[in-house]
DNA sequence: TGTTATCGGTTCATATATTGAACCCTTATT
DNA sequence: AATAAGGGTTCAATATATGAACCGATAACA
């Protein structure tokens, strides 16, 4: 592992629960020496990728991160693309909602909004979500560029007892979303968190990333399954446009064939 | 230099005016060898800080800087705090105004507001203003840390022909701002581009940032320059009670005495 | 008030990770 | 068909990262 590696890794560490981290407590989270952790320190700090607290010492995020953040919104305005279509598909579907891109291997967290609707919410605190085991990351693997799941099938972290642990079975998973457009994923991650996804595309036609719809378990019917899949659907063709890309006619045709058997017209009149 | 600098330092290329790079122009913008180069950039990758346009090869910033930035916006809320006082500013003064933060020895760039009164205007497209040619950066000098100015004296880089050069102007011109209450440089960074500047607080009682205004030579007047004074000290105040600080009483009294010979009551009303 | 523990920061010999010239491969140009 | 330019890779040479031990300050404690 090179030590630009090491020393960027610390980033992910702060957190809008754990906002601020003295030297000793990062290096017990990186489980490296503290002379080690305290010159990876100064390099962030030099760059202005963290800054100290004059009086605490604790170290937080710097001002460099605004910037590159602003840089990266302007050149690929990603987040402003799908803040609208998120907030309808909570509000419609009642639950928690997320979008999130593929970069490289890794799906990142981009944006979430949550519904008032229920007191019992799925709540999903981490950055990237693992391929095999949400509704996001499967989404990508069945619609993203094929050298995915070679990857996934190599990192089958078990979360729970219900995490898809055998890359058969993950390809046979794989192969039942590439056929109903949509991704499903119950309590692999976490139990009693439900997840479902749709496919996200950019303007060069390639998977973007993945909007989700987290519900619990215990709400979970056929009846919301469907709403969430109608709401989806908007969702992700909104965002799609949005973000330069558009819809394969196949998927299309997948989420009408998908739906047919329940009401179709209103799958046409929403488009 | 360690190679974790290296390779943090490629991030600061990239901007809205150059959004994408790829290896080849990174290795000539950072003078280093390619393969050199391109392992920092696959560092940046793992990582998520850039990420690889998958049609041109072009590497861009990714998806990671998104979430530091709303984890340091959380923790520090710096930019939505100034907001409100900067687009004042901007309206009041019809040039565009600037708010920026020390970390450590460099004055980043955090939030601008541009006036739609001139069609020309001072248009600063750089990420860090450099303390010894700007009117934020003197002003960081005078108000700040007492060791910055050290740091200043040996990064006297020459941008015009009048940039303060010597390390006994630059004391000597710290010293007038001390006095005044505000910071003024005039063409040091950019010929015809004019700045002044009052300092920022937070919470610990110590320079947070600074907020400035850049006009152009031709029409910066006196009437024009007391105009920028008077809403500088509104901004100024506003702010740091954002910033969660407190303007020095010293220094209120010094805007009173810099303002005093024109018209003292209106200083008092704004307050 | 003296003792101990904790924390941020520093030093220096050791050894490991970084470096860059040269190389390959593909694509675009002439 | 030849050439140039860009992305990506290899391997010996060596510059750079590492961590045990140490320092000084502060806070907790008896």
């Amino acid at each position: 592992m090179s030590s630009a590696a090491k020393t960027l890794g610390l980033l992910a560490y702060f957190s809008i629960t754990r906002p601020e981290i003295g030297l000793s407590q990062m290096c017990k989270l990186a489980g490296r020496d503290k002379a080690t952790t305290y010159r990876h320190l100064q390099a962030l700090e030099d760059a202005g990728f963290v800054e100290q607290n004059p009086t605490t010492k604790l170290y937080r995020l710097g001002p460099a991160v605004l910037q590159l953040a602003q840089t990266r919104e302007v050149t690929v305005p990603r987040k402003a693309g799908a803040e609208h279509a998120l907030m309808v598909l909570a509000e419609a579907t009642g639950e928690t909602s997320h979008v999130s891109v593929l970069s490289g291997s890794t799906i990142y967290a981009l944006t979430s909004c949550e519904s008032p609707k229920h007191s019992t919410r799925a709540i999903i605190d981490i950055n990237t979500f693992p391929l095999h085991a949400t509704a996001s990351g499967l989404c990508a693997l069945a619609f993203g560029p094929p050298d995915l799941i070679e990857y996934a099938i190599n990192n089958l972290e078990a979360f729970t007892a219900t995490t898809v642990q055998t890359p058969e079975l993950l390809k046979e998973t794989v192969d039942t979303i590439r056929q109903s457009g949509f991704a499903w994923s119950g309590g692999a991650l976490e139990i009693e968190v439900q997840g479902l996804a749709a496919p996200i595309f950019d303007h060069t036609g390639l998977l973007a990333g993945s909007v989700s719809v987290a519900s619990v378990a215990t709400r979970f019917t056929p009846d919301l399954q469907e709403i969430i899949q109608r709401n989806l659907i908007i969702a992700s063709r909104e965002i799609t446009r949005n973000w330069g890309g558009t819809i394969p006619d196949s998927l299309e045709a997948k989420w009408a064939r998908s739906l047919s058997n329940t009401n179709p017209q209103l799958l046409e009149f929403s488009k």
